[in-house]
DNA sequence: GTGAAAGCGCTAACAC
DNA sequence: GTGTTAGCGCTTTCAC
């Protein structure tokens, strides 16, 4: 097997101890004579010993890891295959991790239906946990988790304020899609959800959908909130007899399905109907017609919950533990000025 | 802290081997009294008490962790931006990992400038390289690695067969290419790769290209290889200049590149040219026009190395160690008939 | 300047 | 059926 740290001291010599001290200290008082530390440094670099950094993490009671989850009902988001929601999220969490020399770690036990042990045992020193659903069995095992964490997409108002929390600003991303859409004329604008009540943030953002028509004085009636029902007639129906000119989802990747049964029902994007995504990836620029979007900043998101997660592992002081990033917009091509031969 | 053994030990008044023999033993043989293990049982789930599965991988000598890395002098590849070719290589590793129970890790030790520390120091129990550069360095730090290992794009001549790889069937891939283009009446083909010698298995394909149109009895001569010079006026010179009228990329990432200059150079796509992609994500369906492509199964190859992998970790018998996997061929809109009014 | 001892939490081997 | 011992590799505390 892999040389020891023992081994190495054997050969010179010494205890384990030393060569620990002089291998591995931190700078202030090694106390080893010059000598003893030049024999050391040189057996363990022709041994081509290597610290064991399993034991010395075991030690330590620390694992340098960060483990990343949604909770349970879901399926593992795919990198590979439609929006780039989780990849950019991805992407935003390793970068600041790395930064502070913790690696990031995809697990089953974490990933699958039952992860409340995995949370717990002390495998991370911290999970991040980007959790479409708050719901529940969820909200429990957060409120239960042992291991630090931060959850991102709740606000302040989840879990008493006593969990951090990353989230986009819902209230000014939905501004600026509602204030583009009505500066192209459009007045009749609807918002369209994923027909789960576990979607958590899909909900709230349905909220705050109708408080901005209503400030706006828009129209704001029971059909301002559509829930999506995907590859069905249902869908269509709606699509077909709604008096909404323009939509905003709750999601790219629902945007994306939208525009697809939209097309299929015979409605062309945008000249018949504007559709509006939610995430900004570069996903939106491989739809036909690109997708404009609300930008939720997911790459950001992620360096933010690393950053607070950090702060929570090392006992440092958060100013602030309820992070609220900005939200962008980006003009594509799914909107546009009503056409007056609709219908 | 966490609840231990020794504690639930103590409440139940037996000593921890009991308890470990009653919560972990596998089945057979546990000759415990049913009394006391249910009354362990009661008093553990009463404290709450979770094993801590990082001092048992330290007892056991294992972690469960399977770590990624593309060897040195390269960036971390993006989940986000560009091209899915990591996303889809990540999405096969993790499944299959996932289905053997296994961690996937993003680990910054691995993916810094030296990895010679990590890749060896058994915080992995095994690892995957998925090395574009298979020269100097990275050749020697795969050599010495310690560490079980596969490595993705090499072949069985790489490392004396001693290292497993996975690799796709370049030959059969490139074939399909060219014999599609020679059906659209395309006779002088050219290959374009990055202009960096250390992108082995570009060079590799550049070769298997040559062979290819000679075997077909088609023009071959120093202009069929062409060194992308992306960005700089060299490339639009390339284009504008060259006999071929089709090109084939050693990957999407350098064919979306091509396909954006040839357009800035002023060529239509297909029209004055054809082009041709490697790898074949969902990447291609987002350029403009979307790019035909040899399709690089890498989910495919992913899982692939992780049943290389989870085999060698587990010392069984592997039949064959060195995986060839067919590539597709995915026809889209960057190829047609050559258009006579060309120049 | 160096060493001995102890312990992180767990489990396998071996008593009794 | 239950307990004792020992050790995975490392580092810290304390003694000399």
């Amino acid at each position: 097997m892999a040389v020891t740290m023992r081994d190495v001291a054997a050969k010179a010599g010494v205890t384990p101890t030393v060569v620990s001290r002089v291998l591995h200290n931190k700078a202030t008082s090694v106390r080893v004579s010059q000598a003893t530390a030049e024999r050391i440094r040189t057996i363990a670099k022709e041994m081509n010993y290597r610290v064991n950094v399993t034991a010395r993490n075991f030690r330590d009671q620390q694992t340098m890891m960060i483990g990343v989850l949604h909770g349970v009902g879901f399926e593992r988001q795919r990198l590979s295959e439609g929006s780039r929601y989780f990849a950019c999220l991805m992407d935003g969490i390793v970068d600041r991790a790395f930064h502070y020399g913790y690696s990031v770690t995809f697990c089953p036990a974490l990933m699958g239906d039952n992860p409340g042990q995995a949370v717990s045992d002390g495998r991370f020193d911290g999970l991040i946990w980007y959790s479409t659903d708050l719901t529940g069995r969820n909200t429990e095992l957060i409120q239960n988790c042992l291991s630090p964490l931060v959850v991102i997409h709740a606000n302040e108002s989840y879990f008493e304020g006593k969990v951090p929390t990353v989230i986009c600003d819902n209230y000014g991303g939905l501004s600026q899609a509602i204030d583009h859409l009505t500066g192209l004329g459009h007045r009749h604008i609807g918002y369209v959800l994923e027909n789960r009540e576990t979607f958590s943030e899909a909900v709230d953002r349905a909220k705050i959908f109708k408080d901005i028509l209503v400030e706006k004085g828009l129209p704001c009636c029971d059909e301002s909130i559509m829930l999506a029902e995907i590859g069905l007639d249902g869908l269509r129906r709606q699509l077909r007899e709604t008096v909404c000119t323009a939509l905003i989802t709750s999601s790219e990747k629902l945007a994306g399905e939208l525009l697809h049964e939209a097309q299929k029902a015979g409605l062309r994007v945008p000249e018949d109907l504007s559709i509006v995504g939610f995430d900004s990836t570069e996903y939106c620029d491989g739809l036909t017609p690109k997708l404009t979007a609300i930008n939720q900043p997911l790459q950001r998101m992620g360096s933010a919950a690393v950053d607070l997660l950090i702060a929570q592992v090392n006992d440092l002081p958060l100013s602030n533990k309820h992070l609220v990033v900005p939200c962008g917009f980006d003009i594509r091509e799914s909107t546009s000025t009503i056409n007056p031969t609709k219908k």
